[in-house]
DNA sequence: CTGAATCCTATAGGATACTG
DNA sequence: CAGTATCCTATAGGATTCAG
């Protein structure tokens, strides 16, 4: 058992997945990762389903374990963007593997989300 | 939106980790990949904290996604052993990803998990 | 030993309305 | 635009007991 910062952690499997855990984090993180500097709204048009509590709240998380940064452009209007950290940049392979992994799946299912990508935005 | 088998999804990304979701199926998996052929009990004692009804739950859906595989080893006494199909093993670089990662941040945390891991049992 | 079945609770998560 | 606050529900998940 691996204790720091009084949680407790079966193996660094666990730990690494206690920063990514929650419905929305890998595809927040994701989202960033292909298309960097993002504004709120931007994730409301892009994750569809998430509700704004949800996107809030996760995106909270992910600014305080560092993984991204948020940037207050104007105050008014108000703007913002996000992007990912040097330390969310370490996540890369993930997102890529797990990108990957899914395309070949989809492919033999008969899915080629690369060719036919337009269809489903 | 991509949809198949009656099932929704966003992104490949999203697509990927329907396989893998719920609390303990990365966990297990990676068990698996680095210890094979475990029975039952073997997980119990291996994942702390793990409820029986989720062990068999997570093992169920596991094994309806063709990632694991159970074989009965014999009736009576009643035996069991899981292990990764071929599919489930092409995950194989999602566990090293996770583990690789959350051992060198515990590292910059001054937990050496390699080298005290007698201590994290 | 390997689970399935029940029952229960906490929390994840959604919908909506509101604020600077 | 970028969130908060509130209220509500569904489900994840735990504890325990039972069964082949």
């Amino acid at each position: 058992m691996i204790q720091l910062n009084d949680k407790k952690y079966t193996c660094p499997i666990d730990f690494s997945l206690s920063f990514i855990d929650g419905k929305w984090k890998i595809l927040i993180l994701s989202h960033l990762h292909y298309c960097s500097n993002r504004s709120y709204s931007d994730f409301c048009n892009n994750l569809p389903g998430v509700s704004e509590k949800m996107l809030s709240q996760q995106l909270k998380e992910l600014e305080r374990d560092k993984l991204i940064i948020k940037t207050i452009l104007s105050k008014k209007p108000y703007r913002v963007e996000y992007a990912l950290t040097e330390f969310g940049k370490t996540l890369t392979p993930l997102y890529q593997f797990l990108s990957d992994w899914g395309i070949q799946y989809l492919k033999q299912n008969g899915i080629d989300y690369i060719k036919d990508q337009h269809l489903y935005k």
